[in-house]
DNA sequence: CCGCCCTTGTGAAAGGTTTCACAAACCAAG
DNA sequence: CTTGGTTTGTGAAACCTTTCACAAGGGCGG
């Protein structure tokens, strides 16, 4: 067991959860591995697969005891604790984030938010005050902020990532449409929604040019 | 050459494009693979083997020609074209996609709106009046939105992108914390940032856990 | 035209992930 | 206790992606 886990695992044990919390608050007791596919689109095997990885949770003929999978998977995954965020850049996907329940629901909250617009400084967005980009090495260390977002246009994007990393936090979400690299060990996940609609736009022309020209 | 294409490979190719795009600005005539792969973390083989399966694109000794090359992935892509998207949901998330330029600058146009609340129905979100869901499907028809958007809370996801895949889109692109499963070839891509936290979550604990008990 | 240097395109090798298939284990019923 | 039905955990096989390494081709200076 162990070893270095792929991306793709790590993705299907949070939706695995997602799944099993659903199960625990419907008071179900055992899950199967195959019940546990369904939802994410693998397959039993994988499930079984992917927890083997960490530890044998199940009981063979019975299943998984869906209390006891839920609180290894939040152990595994780190979320038997909750995360603090800082925030750069309150534009549109900024408040829209500040406003976004479902952050704070899962244990994921912003306690700090930063902006380089005059305007903006020293407003309330959301119950937070946005503070001056010259703030943010301080107010991390203050609040001790462990994930940096980046919201912020592409051009400034990178500079803001490596300030963030200067000031401590563990981890970097990244909005703006470029590839950041990773420094230092701090990993940074790039959320690209035009890169996910150039992906469709692909598949579309390539549907269109096999039904176009086969028939 | 040609065949199945991986997901990866197609998401490299929007990167390449995207630098191409730069140098093509630049006035840059000619690139090579290993200038090609640096902004998207590829290797120079990854570049010409990504290319290869559509074709020969370059000159030995010489590199690829940008403009030849933004050409011909504009093609491969699809995105030589522009794309119509209808959005379903106009909460926090659709407002930030409606008020983003960036979406219309790269050839996708938010052409129609629709949410359910009452008080929103009617007025005008960015320039776009917001229509009852029960216009979704005619309003489809008539302006030939291409791509479906959900935007909408998790318990409704699933409907929705089943209406809008009856509604005759092509693609449906999803924010929704959920799994939607493709049906009738429409593929679905979801933006999951919760998911993403997740993984990054997992790898700071998994990091702490290494210094933590190995020094 | 020749020779040198450079870069592509591509089989083959390496590396990684998913699926298969089955022994081992568990529960329940008799 | 034994038998039968069920499900896990896991090596082995199949499959897919990435990297390697090099022959083939192109440009340029002389």
């Amino acid at each position: 067991m162990s070893g270095r886990i792929s991306d793709s695992t790590v993705r299907r044990l949070s939706l695995y959860l997602r799944m099993l919390r659903d199960l625990e608050r419907a008071g179900v007791e055992f899950v199967s591995s195959s019940q546990l596919a369904e939802p994410s689109g693998a397959t039993s095997a994988q499930v079984r697969k992917d927890l083997s990885h960490f530890g044998s949770f199940g009981k063979r003929g019975r299943g998984y005891s869906v209390d006891g999978l839920v609180r290894a998977l939040e152990e595994i995954l780190g979320l038997s604790r909750s995360w603090r965020l800082a925030l750069v850049g309150v534009g549109k996907i900024g408040s829209a984030l500040l406003g976004y329940g479902g952050l704070a629901a899962r244990g994921f909250d912003v306690v700090a938010a930063f902006d380089v617009d005059e305007a903006k400084i020293g407003t309330r967005a959301h119950g937070l005050r946005i503070r001056p980009m010259r703030e943010l090495r301080p107010a991390i260390a203050e609040c001790g902020a462990e994930i940096g977002v980046v919201a912020t246009p592409t051009e400034v994007a990178a500079e803001v990532a490596a300030e963030l990393e200067r000031a401590g936090v563990g981890a970097i979400l990244n909005f703006a449409p470029i590839e950041l690299s990773e420094v230092n060990g701090v990993p940074i996940r790039t959320v690209d929604i035009v890169l996910e609609l150039e992906g469709l736009s692909y598949l579309m022309s390539e549907a269109g040019r096999r039904t176009g020209s086969d028939g």
